[in-house]
DNA sequence: AGTTGGCGTGTAAACATTTTCATGCAGAGG
DNA sequence: CCTCTGCATGAAAATGTTTACACGCCAACT
């Protein structure tokens, strides 16, 4: 069944029929009933592969995620797909893992696909340098890209993100509001948005008038950013005499190492050791007592990345920056105040 | 950049440009090198579009997932979209949510946007009457269909799941030989795979000889299937003066719940309430004590979906219904025997 | 020497749309 | 009555591939 049986069977051309098909309003409102009732007969539904090649588009958008099983990134994911599809554009998933060779192998697919946009899901996606970027850049020569949780300064790629220096000097300074002097900074990454976090761990000790110690910052490397691992590395740091009373972590995986770590040896949460986490995940809710955590606002930043994206794809002048502030959310392992 | 473009600068015919791009070997050496060079002069990609409308596919398999944020799912998301992607099939993701109607719209996209295939992520898709699956058959009749965790025997679809009816058995069948008694069942869902599961712990009592209570089955339905619902679900159960030793749950999220709930009642886990979970997610090992939990084979399912789906593409039989036994995982939350 | 077969290559049709331009017709205005 | 405008419609070109078939050439048989 292609465009030609049908006209045949409605007795017009097929351009009146991909008129129908289009909702051009120059087709009379009797042609029009005819012609649909036949398709209906037939249960039509026009060649996509064909169209696609006419309109040089299959409204289709490239979701890159390092990692679709992270719980952050997954819960993105639900998000973008639904609103990208509620708007009439389909989601391409490629899950592209951590390494720049794969990255770079996914965003190939733009160009291999033909899709009229890429999301890259996390800041993993921006390299220190340039010349890492390049893959970016060309990709952007393709079509917008638009990062989550990032921003690389860039001709048709745009950023959306959540404020983490804010967020996390807030989350510190609320910590040392409340009494802790020894916070314990445990990150996972130092990627963009692993930067920005650092920073505002930096800035809150700062204007707070307390040192920069180097041996309350605890670097975890991302195949080691799970429970397990963290609760063991920060007993050995404990071993070693090194004392803390709070902990403000990366994510909320390391803070629930941290947690476990606390359980381990001993220590009260949150009346010894306050533990803050990141991104306010339903793992927050399955600790006890509660995670206290940062909400990244993950929700407005997904609706904005698909405003972005449509509104460069209708050719709207976009910000190329767009920053939201995050929330501390406090539950159980801070200290009531 | 077309494929007349570069036959003309190589100076061939676009028959033989074709037949370079698709590794034809009826190419002399020669004049490959020479085509290939001035495709990579001019960093060449070929049409997607056009390539699908001559060879009506563009390797694509349609993800039908009902929640991506759903850590389950997630998982299986990843791992099925990076094992499609090495065989050179790309994924289009839908979240779908739960709903009949949604679903239904989901699958239509296999339609319109032509897919090869169609994976169906859990039994939330298959419906208790054949009416209600009529959906799946319809598309069964474009494409074929493989049901994660699901089975639903009709032509062109096939079932990769886990055997929950004897994972379930085998865990309540642990617990009575622990010595527990009185085994709450709390569940979440009665889809497909949940009326498997629920079976299990039935069989287990009964071969047991224990009596099946009515009192015994805590449904929540799954919008309340989260850690606070459960927790107060149990602790309003036990105001009641329900009495029970142990909780066998339908999945990882409903059985930290329970943990939450003995938490908040002073009672101690694993001495006076066994807990075992669904899943063998990451939440286990983020519990205290961690949680004991089913492991549902998740990994070998996907992988075998995806052998499944490009077999039946091959145009290979392949058997309908695969099924994997599950694992019981003993941690923190069952008492040691 | 003539036939056969295989291989490298080219021609042209097929794939199913969209879109531009042309055409015919009806109604309005001079 | 003629022209002009606007609208419904159609013819044909354009989109960029794949592939069936034909052709010519050379080597290997008969």
């Amino acid at each position: 069944m292609n465009i030609y049986d049908i006209s045949r069977e409605a007795g017009v051309s097929i351009a009146t029929v991909s008129r129908v098909l289009n909702n051009n309003p120059h087709v009379s409102e009797e042609t029009r009933r005819r012609v649909l009732s036949v398709m209906e007969a037939h249960s039509y539904v026009p060649n996509a592969f064909a169209r696609g090649l006419g309109l040089n588009t299959m409204q289709t958008i490239g979701l890159l995620c390092p990692d679709a099983a992270d719980s952050y990134l997954a819960a993105a994911l639900a998000d973008l797909e639904h609103s990208f599809r509620t708007r009439g554009y389909n989601c391409q998933l490629v899950c592209t893992g951590r390494e720049h060779a794969e990255r770079e192998r996914g965003v190939e697919l733009l160009r291999l696909r033909h899709m009229d946009g890429l999301v890259l899901m996390g800041s993993t996606f921006v390299e220190e340098t340039d010349e890492g970027n390049a893959y970016i850049r060309e990709a952007a020569a393709q079509a917008p890209v638009v990062l989550l949780n990032a921003a690389y300064p860039s001709p048709n790629v745009y950023g959306v993100l959540c404020d983490d220096t804010q967020s996390t000097r807030d989350a510190v300074t609320w910590l040392i509001q409340a009494g802790r002097r020894r916070i314990l900074y445990v990150y996972h990454s130092m990627n963009d948005s692993g930067k920005r976090k650092l920073a505002g761990y930096q800035e809150a000790l700062r204007r707070a008038g307390l040192p920069l110690e180097e041996e309350l910052l605890c670097f975890v490397p991302r195949e080691e950013a799970d429970v397990p691992h963290v609760r063991g590395r920060l007993l050995a740091l404990r071993e070693k005499g090194l004392r803390f009373d709070a902990v403000m972590a990366s994510n909320d995986v390391v803070a629930v190492g941290a947690l476990k770590y606390a359980h381990a040896a001993g220590i009260s949460v949150p009346k010894e050791l306050a533990v803050i986490g990141y991104n306010d995940s339903d793992l927050c809710v399955c600790c006890e007592p509660e995670l206290s955590s940062v909400d990244g606002r993950l929700s407005p930043i997904c609706t904005q990345i698909v405003e972005t994206m449509l509104g460069v794809l209708q050719g709207r002048e976009m910000p190329q920056r767009i920053v939201f502030s995050g929330n501390l959310v406090l539950r159980g392992t801070t200290p009531a105040r």
